[in-house]
DNA sequence: CAAAAACCGACTGATTCCGTCGGTTTTATC
DNA sequence: GATAAAACCGACGGAATCAGTCGGTTTTTG
């Protein structure tokens, strides 16, 4: 339906504290509180961000989460792909899946061009951007 | 998971396909066989474009659908929108709903920017760029 | 009248979303 | 060393949506 999930959107908002809070390490629990998302949902968000290598963890008591580079480095795309899957925005251009009217089919750049465009968007804009209040 | 739905794949392939059959009458059944989609998904997905107002129908015999303007007029964002329902990208930009933590949410206005670049692009190519074969 | 077509609404299997839950491991502090 | 706080992990489940099917109705042509 060509919408974003929560689950992109929790991990920005996520992203967007931890870029405010720079060079501490937060708790999840600090985070989901402040931002209103369920501890539990935002764990397994955050874990994908770090398997990503965008954000760093420290177990044990007064452990937590930090980004792992400046917000300048990290440009929106970086947090919204992972966590949307990397299928594409169209299933004929998912690696694997080869269209039977590939030849024929008019459509297929176009949807090329869209989703080039999207990311391009997505990847103009740096977590700093977002963060510094105008 | 930001993806298009098949939906307005469909879609889109059958809006080329009356393209390329401007002037004439094309009976959905040949749409479907030429493109290869199911005869009753595709008859619901004309229908709403028939709603929308971007195409004609004819009934009875030897009636089928015609493009209800030139294609030069047609974007695609007015092709995609209505299959993809009109909600917005993430749920905060649906008309009705109120966020509660708007006030301190940085990220909607992202999302705004984001859902505006997709709109310009989708509406930057019509269906007659789509069809002319360079 | 018969056939061809659009029109319409109800139903369904599969998938994905959006979480929840319970338990394990690691670490800091007392 | 015990305890508590935190990250880590996998399994489960209700709800929504998707993609498609089906059966029937209405309209028009020949």
């Amino acid at each position: 339906m060509l919408k974003v999930s929560t689950r992109s959107q929790y991990g920005l908002r996520a992203m967007i504290y931890l870029a405010r809070h720079q060079r501490e390490i937060c708790p999840l629990k600090d985070i989901s509180k402040e931002e209103g998302i369920s501890f539990d949902y935002l764990e397994k968000i955050i874990s994908k961000l770090e398997k990503t290598g965008l954000v760093k963890a420290k177990k044990g008591a007064r452990g937590g989460y930090f980004l792992a580079k400046s917000p300048k480095k990290i440009k929106i795309g970086e947090i919204i792909r992972p966590l949307e899957g990397e299928k594409g925005l169209v299933k004929c251009m998912a690696g694997s899946y080869r269209c039977p009217m590939v030849k024929k089919c008019l459509s297929k750049k176009f949807w090329g061009k869209i989703q080039n465009a999207l990311n391009s968007v997505l990847d103009s804009i740096t977590l700093a951007d977002l963060i510094k209040t105008p």
